[in-house]
DNA sequence: CAATATTGTTTCGGTACCGTATCATTTACG
DNA sequence: CGTAAATGATACGGTACCGAAACAATATTG
């Protein structure tokens, strides 16, 4: 189940799938972006702002706005609990699925690749 | 040679490698710096202002921008090109050597607690 | 109930980046 | 030579993000 990779590859890998990433077409996100954005497709659930804040050490503004752009972009949507409604709940889109889906399967692809020469 | 992992894996991997980028106390770069600092360290010198906008298909303000906050960190260097004067050489140092490699085994380091549950 | 705490958002001033256009310097060429 | 081309840097207006503080809405508690 572990991954065993040499730090060399690991940087190899890194260069080349940052490379796709500014190349592609895709919006880019930012490092703290996408960590979020994977926070919450790969954690489990529910997810709020202050949730997200403290996990990743950021003020709460932070995650608001991380929100909403990627929100815009569809990557992500919010709801209200109803609970508690204080509380944001953070939700998975298809369209966010989607992105994250074709960026394991580069990342992937990429590391199928190294060594290639 | 070649690593074989699934998408799955590589989203997990991005994820924790993310997660460690943005709460390490290191300064966060933009994808697009860690791209063009990726590339001086682990392609064929000499790069080149134009060299680097070309391959990352960006202007070239912003290599120089990047060059210029980079320098700053440390984590490159300049010099010019004593056979044509108009080029710049863009140099590695000892500090941005440090801070890939501690990046690369950071990468690698998650890469092996994948799956450890 | 009133006072306090919690949650997420907004505002504020500041910084960093972006793309386009322009500039200064150096080289190539007619 | 003098003009054109190439290279990197800078200026400019615009956008997006940052942290701290203030805010509105809701929940908790005494």
């Amino acid at each position: 189940m572990s991954i065993n990779i040499t730090a060399g590859q690991a940087l190899r890998l890194w260069h080349q799938s940052n490379l796709h990433m500014v190349l592609d077409d895709a919006p880019d996100l930012s490092v703290r972006q996408i960590a979020i954005l994977l926070t919450i497709y790969l954690e489990t659930p529910p997810h709020t702002v202050r949730g997200l804040a403290q996990k990743l050490n950021v003020s709460k503004p932070v995650i608001t706005r991380a929100l909403d752009s990627m929100g815009i972009l569809g990557l992500v949507s919010r709801r209200r609990d109803e609970n508690d409604k204080r509380n944001v709940l953070i939700q998975r889109t298809v369209e966010g699925s989607l992105y994250l889906e074709k960026l394991g399967d580069m990342i992937a692809e990429q590391a199928r690749q190294q060594g290639e020469i």
